[in-house]
DNA sequence: CTCTTTTTTTAGACAAGACTAAAAATTAAA
DNA sequence: TTTAATTTTTAGTCTTGTCTAAAAAAAGAG
């Protein structure tokens, strides 16, 4: 697996989760930020070596072991994301970009004991679920904030954007992970929303809202 | 700097150490397991950047900021070992190749913050100084093994081969960092020594010796 | 159902890094 | 000091992953 093979892998995993069905090319291009045809050669080797399955004009999808990679990637990310927070004095908006890289570094035992070092976290520090070596990843029954109604509590459970610009507002606003959350007033004009956390009320836009992943 | 950059940087800055002057491309070669038209094309580079100084034919050496380049990886490469060995429980023998990767991982806040949770360790784990960030290298005064004289003693510090073939061999005969060491006899034929580590006497090789630092 | 627009693929080119084979410079030997 | 051996460089090729421009297929509009 060479070092953009992988970030294939990874990004058509990403796909999939949100749409259904097969993966067009030019949404792959978008998220790797590289032009259509450079992904069509790379999905032609990917398929030639049993990654994706995929058909002229009909975009892809991973084959089981594609995603086994995909997932194994993913879990080496989040992994190290939650070692530099815990351990490294990292705060949640910085951890992404160096996880990029250490994502790919190769070494089963490296992961294996990094994982027991942590005490086998189960999220990362944006709330996303840590794969297990087999692919398995337990997926959220959350909800976005945007789809509660006025007076409707939850916990503030994950973030759907890891963006520093993002992740630094929240930390501004003192939107955090395991907050409790209150739904004071919807605005139906835009879908802004009044919420409350600790007593502190405030206004949200609907892109905020959209963004943060809350269990009722 | 791309990955294949830093490592003839590293290459080069380490067979400067062994011997003197210009150093030739075979040399390099050799070092990177590559072939010497490849080391003329990349030599040609990190000229043009500024990184060595290279005549054609007389060989190249590293300028200030090419060697100040080097031993930031070279300090990265240590760092991640200390971190392997001290915190994931991994062996002297099986640190290296993982190292190999890591180093080239670029975000000087995380090694800043993984010097300091590792305790700001002065050595690696087979005995290497660990530069600090200006490219400073405390040169150890020690000495091989093989120049001790019969009936001298002295501590392992140190040593100079860190293949795990080498290291698993030392394990296997109790020799490891630290311990006390005296030199019984010396055969002046094969330069073999009877060697005694903690009231136990056996037989090693020149060869052996020659890797084995100690200070005295 | 035809024409237009969008998406996807092909064709051809390029940069990085490596290799082989051959030429040039240096070093060693006679 | 000429010749021979070795070292180093050049010339040309290859692979990976990218790009642009053009062709082909699919999707949409009227
Ligand atoms: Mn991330
Ligand atoms: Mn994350
Ligand atoms: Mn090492
Ligand atoms: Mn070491």
């Amino acid at each position: 697996m060479t070092l953009s093979e992988e970030n294939y892998l990874k990004a058509i995993y990403h796909i999939s989760d949100t749409c259904e069905g097969g993966i067009s090319t030019n949404a792959i291009a978008e998220k790797m930020n590289t032009k259509a045809s450079s992904v069509t050669d790379m999905i032609k080797k990917l398929s030639e070596k049993g990654l994706v399955n995929y058909k002229r004009y009909k975009g892809s999808e991973l084959t089981a072991e594609g995603k086994l990679i995909a997932t194994n990637i993913i879990r080496k990310h989040r992994l190290w994301e939650v070692f530099l927070v815990e351990k490294l004095n990292f705060t949640w908006d910085e951890v992404h970009d160096v996880a990029e890289q250490l994502e790919h570094i190769k070494s089963e035992k490296l992961i294996d004991q990094l994982d027991e070092f942590l005490g086998f976290p189960k999220r990362d520090p944006h709330g996303d679920p840590i794969p297990d070596k087999d692919g398995n990843v337990s997926d959220n029954a959350d909800v976005l904030l945007v789809t509660l109604d006025k007076n409707e509590k939850g916990i503030i459970v994950g973030v759907k954007d890891s963006s520093s610009s993002f992740l630094k507002y929240l930390d501004k606003q003192g939107i955090a992970l395991g907050k409790k959350i209150k739904v004071i007033d919807k605005e139906p004009f835009d879908n802004s929303m009044k919420i409350r956390i600790k007593k502190e009320e405030f206004m949200i836009s609907q892109q905020i809202a959209n963004n943060i992943c809350i269990k009722k």
